[in-house]
DNA sequence: CCTACCGATCGGTAGG
DNA sequence: CCTACCGATCGGTAGG
């Protein structure tokens, strides 16, 4: 009755477990995740789940790809169409403040990258390896806008562009404590000025 | 031969069992943390471990006390001795950068509270609330010294106290996720020039 | 994709 | 503080 699918719909499930994955590991963390869970949540036996991906690490690093194409499709798409520099690193923070603020549905446990990172932080392996490489990867694409930004003379140029991402980072982290923590429903705001007064301190004399 | 021990011994048994605790919640956090882990290490029974507690939570929150003895020890006492306002945030902010850079042998996996947060925050219970309260303690005392600051005329007029303290969290929490995901060996100078950046921008106008 | 297992480990208890 | 346990759950496997 159950078994027998076409490679078509074997993939759906698979689509099934890892978005339900993602959500889990937002609120339990890629380790707290369990297969067990994941197959009463799902009404699967554990076999039918981890079948799909053969280990556990497996799934970690499935849950994180799909994790990095939501957060992909929630911060940078709607901030592609911007011009590049200064308008679109705004366009983006401001998508990034919504992703944390309102995607609630898809991590309702906050930033998974966060929790991974914190996670995994001690443990060498793939995991930590990608939760790294991801971060790494969307500094650079910040750095970039940041480096477009200071050509166009609209920021000071003797900015630092690692060093203003990383700045642009703490603010981040500093939301997600606040949101999922602290349950501050003022932290979006804060962010938004916080972000002003970064953005301002780095400006271009005129 | 080892029953039958004065009240003494006791405690210093329990006091060799957090301290262990502390160390092992830094890499593992406070859930990764298992009483059998903590049993081979210090070649106890897990029974033995459990007696001076009772359940695991109360282990945790043993856990949570002894680090924030330890945080109060290594970032608070280290500036007590400087004159309130501005000097001693600089102050206290300095021996936070080397809390989070030097204090290995006692945070081996970084700032615990930090790992605390993340890992409980979707969780409600005692450990949640004692992690929330503790940092919004922190928060406060950083907070009454920017008034300080304020009211001596080293800081803007107009600044929000608890905005500022709120960027200052995540001046730090970028700091960890560089030390201990990244291991950007620049993290902690990285640092020092974003809090020149952020009390620059809250200066008093001259 | 299932049933039926496996050894290991979890937090915790009884009783001394 | 120990030994000797408990039921539950972990990740994972065999075989269909």
């Amino acid at each position: 009755m159950s078994p027998r699918h076409s490679a078509a719909e074997a993939r759906r499930t698979r689509d099934r477990i890892v978005d339900r994955s993602v959500a889990l590991a937002s609120l339990e963390g890629l380790d707290g995740l369990t297969i067990g869970r994941l197959a009463t949540d799902l009404e699967m036996s554990k076999a039918g789940i981890l079948g799909h991906f053969g280990t556990k690490e497996t799934l970690q690093l499935a849950t994180l790809e799909r994790a990095s194409v939501l957060f992909g499709r929630l911060v940078w798409e709607p901030a592609a169409d911007a011009p590049p520099g200064l308008r679109r690193l705004h366009a983006v923070c401001e998508a990034w403040i919504r992703y944390l603020e309102t995607a609630r549905d898809v991590f309702p446990g906050g930033c998974l990258f966060t929790t991974a990172a914190v996670e995994f932080d001690a443990h060498d392996g793939p995991v930590r390896t990608t939760v790294a490489r991801l971060l790494t990867v969307w500094r650079r694409r910040l750095a970039a806008d940041v480096r477009h930004a200071v050509a166009a003379g609209e920021l000071a140029p003797d900015t630092d562009p690692e060093q203003l991402v990383h700045e642009l980072t703490g603010v981040y982290l500093a939301l997600n404590q606040s949101i999922q923590l602290l349950r501050d429903p003022a932290a979006p705001d804060r962010t938004r000025r916080a972000l002003d007064r970064l953005f301002r301190s780095y400006a271009a004399a005129r």
